[in-house]
DNA sequence: CGAAATTCGTATCAGATGTTACTATTATCT
DNA sequence: AGATAATAGTAACATCTGATACGAATTTCG
């Protein structure tokens, strides 16, 4: 029979014959998919960043009040998965630049109700269909499959780790 | 004809009325890739953060020289996706510890050039098979084709963005 | 050869981020 | 009701991170 490590590079070869077990970083998994997430986000913020100095954490929770005419800042947070403190930051930093208003829950005084401004719907129309365009465009690199399988492997592996 | 918006929900059929184009967050395949890359990456520090007290540079700059016993300082960035500031201090950090040693290299002493110290080699033993298994214990969710094409799309699109 | 430019790694400082503790308000329990 | 606990949001502090600039070593080019 052949030695053992045939398939393997001399790296990995190396390592086994010194009785270790060896992980290809290029290869692993989280690696892989942490590096492509970076990639994706750098391009994506193109959209926000440069242009309307949003930093990710304000440009989720406005993607968050485009669809939301009002929300409670509490239930910013399990919707854009940042925390409480992240969440007011990127509100104060909105409401700084007119973009959001808040007001006191009148039946709860501890919460802030915030909605966009004229200003923030403004803002939210322009940059949604260049948000929409950029991930189009990043999907174009697949067929509509691959971006079906895609979708769907990255939803079970999801509900797997919640 | 029916009016429009009717395969919509409400917040989307809104936006619309409103003469604007609204974008689901939960929905944007930018936002779930983040959230998953998070989530995993979370999963994954557990092994190499909380029992062995690296950070997320640190245990990338051991993975690398678990299969190159001597590498440059300059080479790492490349093969970790780090900058040239974040090797640095992942290098001190590992160095500091007993974990690297680091030399000149001979021929130019800009260099420098870093290797795995005996402890080094041992904490490497220890944990790259905790790193493998929880790994596979991530991926148990998914069907091997499932893998298979995680893996390829993957790729695809991050070749794409390159 | 010798000045200028380049490369490697790090010090330094500013800004971002996370953690803890605090204030204000409301809910709970006796 | 009144004390106690819980919740929403933020301030304050410590730490991490990123950008710039620097010193040392080498390379390039006149």
């Amino acid at each position: 029979m052949g030695r053992s490590g045939v398939a393997r590079g001399n790296a990995a070869e190396a390592a086994i014959a010194q009785g270790g077990v060896e992980l290809d970083l290029q290869r692993y998994f989280p690696y892989q998919l942490a590096r492509l997430a970076e990639q994706v986000s750098l391009a994506v913020a193109e959209v926000y960043s440069e242009r309307f100095a949003l930093t990710r954490q304000e440009w989720r929770v406005l993607a968050i009040l485009g669809m939301r005419p009002e929300i409670a800042t509490k239930e910013i947070g399990p919707l854009t998965t940042l925390d409480k403190m992240q969440v007011s930051r990127a509100v104060q930093g909105l409401e700084s630049r007119g973009i959001v208003g808040r007001k006191h829950h009148p039946d709860d005084r501890r919460e802030l109700i915030v909605s966009l401004t004229p200003a923030g719907r403004a803002l939210y129309r322009k940059i949604v269909p260049l948000a929409l365009a950029r991930e189009s465009k990043l999907l174009e690199a697949l067929t509509a499959d691959e971006v079906a399988a895609l979708d769907r492997v990255m939803g079970k592996l999801s509900a797997a780790l919640a």
